[in-house]
Formats: structure tokens, C-alpha cells, sequence
RNA sequence: GGGUCGUUAGCUCAGCUGGUAGAGCAGUUGGCUUUUAACCAAUUGGUCGCGCGUUCGAAUCGCGCACGACCCA
């Protein structure tokens, strides 16, 4: 600690910090020796249901518990304190005569609230039906040197809950909820996949070439190697080199980087989900998203109706499928067929529409960019959007009927891009084409296009298998489930400005 | 990048048309052996985000900056 943030300390800290002198004076500060046995949650889940009669006539059941002290009463020569531990709360009630002489005014009453105890007793029920822990040992095992945030209130400065997480976690339950089911979402993922024969594989996060997507990336660089690294801005172009390599259905949980603004749905690091199939179409991994979907809701609402900010979506219903060119016929019913089928059209229905396109554009880019504007905010319930032009998905499959679009799809919710997927372009030489109107659009000034990857091409020349793959957004999803308005709420450390 | 709102004690928040700051919790001291946001009594604690300006006087008004929240691009 510096002198600077020492001279800072105010009064309570400087309090708390000479208790702890004391302690350090009367032995081991820190220990690590107390052993627990068992978990707030688990006793609640075991003995809640008995009643205080019922659990003072069996023998008795002694447990050692230990947990941050969220609250306490004392009552003179008797105390009552609430600990908090991972899996939630239990009250334990202390009295001075169950202590060794003079530990209960002279150590246990000078504790304060945040600091870490461990307790061994036995349980019964209070007078108002609380489970709680009899004491007959307690020790302080970390003396927190700073107070906590207001115990019923929580923390509520949204800045401090996202610096200081651990302080949001401590005191605020719905974080902690927030993150569990985080995990409890990712772990279904990764199960559902496995399930499903997949193998799960972890890909470079520092790339010579950045590909995979449209985005700009962050550089860092090597230094015995003397070259500029990228941080991934995907992973797809790895998990196919794997289909080439005979690993036929691959899948990987983890960030990718993406060097751009920050908002409500947008941080630096996201976390998506990829997986490839061999042998397999697009249609198969709309069948998988929406089995997957459904698993998740009923896991995280444990209903087919899932509320979010004030709206409700359906996930019971089959999920509606339209291309591209019809939603946006759905969603613009004054616009006829024809205008989305000659570019001169296109500009003029994108004029009508307000929406902006540049001369680079073809006919499908400038229909993309109809759809972002026009339908996209509207697909509410979960639908899959197929069809998407070859000009705006450079690594997708060309349908056999109509090359002009792609067998791709992109899965909304909410107005908001949840996945996207495609039948793979295994053609070595379409695929050296399309890196290379890409490198021409870089050229004119587009820098999110994508770099020609030599090394790549000549993966796909030694065969890859016809397959299908798809990236499902993590921080997306459990913000869905999780009813949160930003992507802040389902990172544990969301990126920040420097707060000095 | 533009707009709106916010920043006051460790935390949660008041503070009116300008007159040098308040409450609850936390802390401290005392009381209290089934409380539960315990209670009762007393009490400590503030560079009002930072800077400049207006004014006899600024938490309050104006401008700029920082950070955050929301909306828009």
C-alpha cells in the first residue's frame, strides 16, 4: 500500500486497521487452519423443512461453517450474526457464556461487519422458525479492513459495481445469481454439444492473420519472433483447418476481440460459442439452435416464455424461418419484389427508405443493409433470417439454386443478432476469389474487410468435407435470460475507462 | 461523435428561487440472553468529482474537463 492511499484512509479503516494490529499482536492474523463441513445452502435445503421441536429432539447436528459476516445483532450477553457464504445465508447465535472467559466482549463484540469467520455449533430453530447455528467456537479468520457497502441497500452506483465487482458480489444477490446462471448457461452449451458427439478444442487467440469476421482487430506484437500479432477476432478459419484435419465435429467456448466502440451490447472481449459439422447443412444447425434455445429457456426461466426488459418472447412456438428478401417485404409491405432485384432499384428503394449505401455496393450489400435498418429492430420472438447475400458472407456456402445468395442464416431475438451460421464454402478456388474482392475492398477503404489467408487456401486444397458452422454469442444469450439491460450486468470485469 | 441526466460522509440518499452541509445504515461509547434492515441512548465522520468564472457570498448559477448511466448516429 502506498503512502498516497495511506494519508487517504479515513477513520474507519484506521479503526479496523488497529484491530487487526491487536490481532496480529495476539498471534496468526490470517490463518488458514479453520476446515468447514458444510454450506449455508445445503443446511437450508436439509433442515429447513423441520420444525424447532422436530430438530431439538434429534440428536444433535453439529456443522462448521464459515462465511463473511453480512449482519449482526448483539444483544447484550447474546448475539445474532448472519454469515454468507457461496451458496447463501445462515444466522448463527452466539452467547457469551459458551465462549471462553472474556471472548466475548473482548474479541467476538470488536469484529465487524465484512469481516470472515468460521464457526462450528450445532443447529436448531429460533422462536421465529430461522434455522441457525448454536455457536459454541468461533474465530475470526479475516479481518476486512475496509466497511461494506449499506447491508439492505446493497450497492447501487453502477460505476463502483462494475470497478469493484467483488464488492457487487457480496452484497448484491442478483449479481451473484446474474453470474451463476452465466456458468450454469455455458455448461449446458458445452453439454449440449458434447452430447451431440462434438469435440471441444481450444484455437490460437494470437493470430499472424486475423479472420473469420468483419472487424477490426487489436495488434500486439512478439518480441522474440520480432512480428505483429493479432488478438482473434474469431476463430473459424482454426476449427475448419480442424475439418480438414479429420476432426469432423469440432467446437470452442471462448473471447474473440474485436476492436471497436463500447455500448450496451458491445465489449472489447465477448465470449461466442463456434461449431463446425461435417457432412452437414446449415438447416441441421437451425434444428440444433432452436433445440438449444428451448433446453436454455427452460433451464434459465424454466418456462417457453421469456420475459426481458418489459417484453415477452416466445420460445415455444416453432421458430419462424424467412429469407432475407421476404422479411423485408414482411416488415416494408409497400415495397414490391422488383425493387430488391436490380441495384439501380435497390439504391432507389434504399433512397426511399433513408437508408445509407455507397457506390462500392452491390445489389446485395445495399439489401443488407435495407434489412438492417428496416427489419432487424422488429424480429421479436426468436427467428432465423436465411438467404443472405454472397457479397456480404465472403466464407459461406453459394445455395446451388440461386448463387446469389448463400445457404446462411442469422438468428434474432429481441431485435438483436443472437447467432449466425452457414453451410461452409469448401471450394479452395471460390474461396481465394472471395478473399480477394475483400482485399480490393480493404483496398478502397474498407478496414473490416478481410485479409487474404494463403495458408488457409491451401488448407482447403487438401479437401475439406461439406460441412456446417455456426457462432452463438455467449454474452448475448445470457443477457436474454437473464433479463439484462446491458452487457456490462453479464461480464464479471466489463471493460472501463480508466477510472484516475 | 451528438444529446439528456448524474457525481454530496465508508454505503444509501436529502439539501427549494445562492447565505460555508443533513438523515438512515456502517463506526465509536453505554444498555439489552431468541434477534432478523433488531432495538434504546449518546457520539465521531465531509477538499459537496476536478478546474475556472459570476457574486459580498457557490453543493446550489455559468463554462470547461473527468468518469458513469441512458438515448441517438
Amino acid at each position: 500500500m502506498s503512502e498516497q492511499t495511506q494519508q487517504d484512509e479515513n477513520k474507519i479503516i484506521a479503526e479496523r486497521r488497529a484491530k487487526l494490529n491487536a490481532l496480529r499482536e495476539q498471534g496468526n492474523a490470517y490463518p488458514n487452519t479453520f476446515r468447514r463441513d458444510a454450506l449455508a445452502a445445503d443446511l437450508h435445503k436439509d433442515f429447513d423443512a423441520l420444525t424447532k421441536e422436530e430438530l431439538a429432539e434429534q440428536a444433535p447436528v453439529r456443522v462448521k461453517v464459515a462465511g463473511r459476516m453480512m449482519m449482526r445483532r448483539i444483544m447484550g450477553k447474546a448475539s445474532f450474526a448472519t454469515l454468507q457464504d457461496m451458496t447463501g445465508r445462515i444466522q448463527i447465535y452466539v452467547q457469551r457464556d459458551d465462549l471462553p472467559e472474556g471472548f466475548y466482549n473482548q474479541q467476538f463484540k470488536k469484529w465487524d461487519l465484512g469481516d470472515i469467520v468460521g464457526v462450528e455449533g450445532y443447529l436448531f430453530k429460533t422462536n421465529t422458525g430461522e434455522l441457525s447455528i448454536h455457536v459454541e467456537k468461533i474465530e475470526l479468520i479475516t479481518k476486512a479492513i475496509r466497511p461494506l457497502p449499506d447491508k439492505f441497500h446493497g450497492l447501487q452506483d453502477q460505476e463502483v459495481r462494475y470497478r469493484q465487482r467483488y464488492l457487487d458480489l457480496i452484497v448484491n444477490q442478483e449479481s451473484r445469481e446474474t453470474f451463476i446462471l452465466r456458468s450454469k448457461i455455458v455448461q449446458h452449451v458445452r453439454e449440449f454439444l458434447i452430447r451431440k458427439g462434438f469435440l471441444e478444442v481450444e484455437t490460437p487467440m494470437m493470430q499472424v492473420i486475423p479472420g473469420g469476421a468483419s472487424a477490426k482487430p487489436f495488434v500486439t506484437h512478439h518480441n522474440a519472433l520480432d512480428m505483429e500479432l493479432y488478438l482473434r477476432i474469431a476463430p473459424e478459419l482454426y476449427l475448419k483447418r480442424l475439418l480438414v484435419g479429420g476432426f469432423e465435429k469440432v467446437f470452442e467456448i471462448n473471447r474473440n476481440f474485436r476492436n471497436e466502440g463500447l455500448s450496451t451490447r458491445h465489449n472489447p472481449e465477448f465470449t461466442m460459442v463456434e461449431f463446425y459439422e461435417a457432412y452437414t447443412d446449415y438447416k441441421t444447425l437451425m434444428d440444433y439452435t432452436e433445440e438449444l434455445l428451448k433446453e436454455l429457456a427452460e433451464l434459465a426461466v424454466g418456462d417457453t416464455k421469456v420475459p426481458y426488459q418489459g417484453q415477452v418472447f416466445d420460445f415455444g412456438k416453432p421458430f419462424d424461418r424467412l429469407t432475407m428478401k421476404e422479411s423485408i417485404l414482411k416488415y416494408n409491405p409497400e415495397v414490391k419484389p422488383e425493387e430488391l432485384e436490380t441495384l439501380e432499384a435497390a439504391r432507389a428503394l434504399a433512397d426511399r427508405l433513408g437508408v445509407h449505401w455507397e457506390e462500392s455496393y452491390g445489389l446485395g450489400k445495399v439489401m443488407t443493409e435495407i434489412f438492417e435498418e428496416t427489419v432487424e429492430e422488429r424480429l421479436m420472438d426468436p427467428t432465423f433470417i436465411t438467404e443472405y447475400p454472397a457479397e456480404v458472407s465472403p466464407l459461406a456456402r453459394r445455395n446451388d439454386e440461386n448463387p446469389f445468395v448463400t445457404d446462411r442464416f442469422e438468428l434474432f431475438i429481441g431485435g438483436r443478432e443472437l447467432a449466425n451460421g452457414f453451410s461452409e464454402l469448401n471450394d479452395a478456388e471460390d474461396q481465394a476469389e472471395r478473399f480477394k474482392a475483400q482485399v480490393a475492398a480493404k483496398d478502397a477503404g474498407d478496414d473490416e474487410a478481410m485479409h487474404y489467408d494463403a495458408d488457409y487456401i491451401t488448407a482447403l486444397e487438401h479437401g475439406m468435407p461439406p460441412a456446417a458452422g455456426e457462432g452463438i454469442g455467449i454474452d448475448r444469450l445470457v443477457m436474454l435470460f437473464t433479463d439484462a439491460p446491458s452487457i456490462r450486468d453479464v461480464l464479471l470485469f466489463p471493460h472501463m475507462r480508466r477510472a484516475d
